[in-house]
Parts: C-alpha cells; sequence; structure tokens
DNA sequence: GCGACAG
DNA sequence: ATCTTGTCGC
C-alpha cells in the first residue's frame, strides 16, 4: 500500500502515546524497521531542512526545501501548534513531530531526502527524531544534532570533512562531524533508508559555508520568524 | 543514590 | 529550545 501522509500519522491514535513508558515502547517498535541503504547519490537534488522553534506556549516548526545542485530554496512550509508532550531527553519527537508533520504536508514537492535536527540511531533506543520520522513516512532522513546523545564519540582531525566514530558497542551508530575546519564537530547518524557514509556525504554538500546545514539553518530562521509572528 | 541528558 | 549585540580572531 502507499506510504502513509503527514496527516494520516498525525491522525492515527496509536502513534501518539501520552506518557513516557508507551512512548518508549513505541521507539523499541519503530527502531527495528529502520533500514541502512544506499541512497542513490545522483538522484539527491531536493533536500528538505527540518527544524522547530518554541516557547512556552506555542510550536512553529519549518519545512525549507533546497536544490543541492544550485543551493537556491525551492520551497518552503510552516506549522504551528501546542505542545502535547514534555521535554524529555530521548522523546522529542513526541514533542516536536506534530508541527512538523503540518509543515511536511504543506508541501507540495517531493524532497529527495529529509534532513533533521537532532539524532537518528545515536539514540538510546536506536530511535531519534530522524529514524522516527523517516520510518513513519517511509522516507530517507538523516540526523544532524549539534551535541551528542549518550556516547560522544571520538574526536576528529581538525580539517573539514574529518569524522571520527560514534560506537553503541560493536556497532558504530554514528559519525562525528567536522563541517568547517577548527569548528565543533556535528553528530550525524542514518534516520532511515540511507548508509551512514552517505548521510556524512550529503552532510558535507549541504554545508559549504557554516556548521551546520543550509536547509536546517533555513529552517531554524523560518521556524524562529514564524513562532515570532504567532505572538 | 548520583550525574548526565538531542532540542 | 530560549534570554541576546557587538566583538575578538582566523
Amino acid at each position: 500500500m502507499p506510504d502513509p501522509t503527514p496527516a494520516e500519522i498525525l491522525a492515527d491514535p496509536q502513534l501518539w502515546p501520552a506518557e513516557p513508558p508507551q512512548a518508549m515502547e513505541l521507539q523499541r517498535r519503530l527502531a527495528p524497521q529502520v533500514r541502512c541503504e544506499p541512497l542513490p547519490a545522483r538522484s539527491v537534488r531536493l533536500v528538505a531542512g527540518l527544524d522547530v522553534s518554541y516557547d512556552n506556549t506555542r510550536l512553529a516548526a519549518a519545512a525549507v526545501v533546497m536544490d543541492l545542485t544550485t543551493m537556491r530554496v525551492v520551497e518552503t512550509a510552516t506549522g504551528a501548534g501546542t505542545p502535547r508532550f514534555p521535554y524529555v531527553s530521548g522523546l522529542f519527537a513526541f514533542r516536536e513531530l506534530p508541527p512538523l508533520l503540518h509543515a511536511l504536508d504543506g508541501l507540495r514537492c517531493r524532497p529527495d531526502v529529509l534532513l533533521c535536527d537532532g539524532a537518528g540511531q545515536a539514540h538510546p533506543r536506536r530511535c531519534g527524531l530522524a529514524c522516527h520520522v523517516g520510518v513513519l513516512l517511509n522516507r530517507p532522513t538523516v540526523g544532524v544534532a549539534k551535541s551528542p546523545l549518550g556516547t560522544p564519540g571520538g574526536v576528529p582531525e581538525r580539517g573539514r570533512g574529518a569524522w571520527a566514530s560514534q560506537r553503541h558497542g560493536d556497532t558504530e551508530v554514528g559519525r562525528v562531524l567536522r563541517t568547517r575546519s577548527g569548528v565543533r564537530p556535528v553528530y550525524v547518524s542514518v534516520g532511515h533508508r540511507v548508509t551512514l557514509e552517505d548521510a556524512c556525504a550529503l552532510t558535507l554538500r549541504a554545508t559549504p559555508s557554516y556548521r551546520l546545514p543550509e536547509p536546517i539553518r533555513a529552517a531554524d530562521q523560518l521556524s524562529r520568524r514564524r513562532l515570532a509572528e504567532q505572538h
């Protein structure tokens, strides 16, 4: 059957537990559904950056789609909402996903891959936000976090492109990647339907100038503006 | 029990 | 996440 739409996901009560124990249980069910597979590199052109801003009362999400070959913004969409779940480390998908799905629902184009502001498999239950949204939508996703969740990983060399592994026992759950020489690295992990290698390569391609990928920076700014103009 | 803890 | 402008340095 066809991939679920953001609206269908939002409407499914089974996917929105109210309490942390049930949320953790859902993550344990989603984690095994993550698939690591090569992202057909030449077909990757449209990359969507996702981010959420919030204050005490409201959440505002943004999706910014950019064409990687030109680095131009192709389309943007936003979504808003009221917090339905407390902030709990390791569970923030349950807080940020609803407005994010509203934003994705407003997109007319179909991005080749989604870049998420947060962890993918580098997560206590191997189901960070990037895995969560990727599995639910059955779309390729990559997690790019500004700080590590759990295992800090190694320290990469100073130059752009250098990386070190983030391991959980014998498995490499993510990479500490230097996107700018001499600048604090980012933490890249697989969300869904990408390999860790492709996730890092894509992150670098999407990050020509600053520490964070351009689509994520744009989504950060847009969601912030969206939040500001609500009040 | 204590500390750490994506955004 | 957010409170927040200019400023020091490569």
